[in-house]
DNA sequence: TTTATATCGGACTTAATTAGTCGTATATTG
DNA sequence: CAATATACGACTAATTAAGTCCGATATAAA
């Protein structure tokens, strides 16, 4: 319970190695998913969105790869998550503008408020730590 | 990503509709269910954890059921995830004494330290809420 | 200009976890 | 002894997460 997923997981592994190796410009997923232990595949698609989110560049080709586009410092947790098209929440309905569709209950439930309130906390804690602090 | 589970829900809808329904001193899987629309058979299994940690008493036999044994300003939410058999662990290796069995990246990992201050935190937060606030 | 190697992106499959169900036993009241 | 309750473990279904596959495009170098 409460797990953080795999892909977040990965996806900072993936931002350490390139941002401990800036030596070559350029870094192949290949080299990353074999370095990190992390499956091929699963590892380019989190790289993608990495790059659609604007926290790695990519080099198309041969000697194509990716290369860090943030510093470090100015990377929270919850951007990471975020890029990685993941969302922190506690139940189906905790999001503003919940209707029945999504619980049925969300009219009177008493869960509802304390658990956003927790919730609100927990996104705090993400955001408050930096990739810095993780490499 | 980071959801409660739902027998944390219903446990907690339970021990409300039992706090606020002191009158008859005895309350039945059956009223809890239908009342609060619970699935009974998941329900029922619940209600058992609870008496066995010690949150609610029982009653067998017919006129049986539940009753609350603890204060709910006594008892907080990480005792009832305790209760019904949760965990609050950001990663399969989050605890203390993980093996390369449980990892693989263990010694080496970068995130261990991080995610586990921010799990501690979480888990104060969950402490820090109590059955009183939510009823 | 062809070949090798890289990213891109969506569809698909498999695995794991969570939620819910079922069957049977035991307890208790009337 | 019949009706109705809890006790408890095994099982199934549904959902979600993790991982794989395939075809496309881009680019450097032979």
């Amino acid at each position: 319970m409460l797990k953080l997923a795999k892909s977040v997981e990965y996806a900072i592994f993936a931002l350490k190695y390139i941002a401990e190796n800036p030596q070559s410009d350029c870094i192949s997923t290949k080299e990353i998913s074999e370095k990190m232990n992390i499956p091929y595949d699963l590892l380019a698609k989190i790289l993608q969105r990495l790059v659609k989110d604007e926290l790695i560049y990519s080099i198309q080709g041969t000697k194509g790869g990716y290369s860090l586009k943030v510093q470090p410092g100015d990377v929270s947790i919850t951007r990471i998550i975020n890029a990685v098209d993941q969302k922190i929440q506690l139940t189906d309905c905790m999001f503003h503008g919940a209707t029945t569709d999504d619980c049925g209950r969300v009219e009177t439930c008493c869960l509802r408020s304390p658990l956003s309130r927790i919730q609100d906390k927990i996104n705090i804690l993400f955001d408050n730590t930096t990739l810095m602090e993780i490499i």
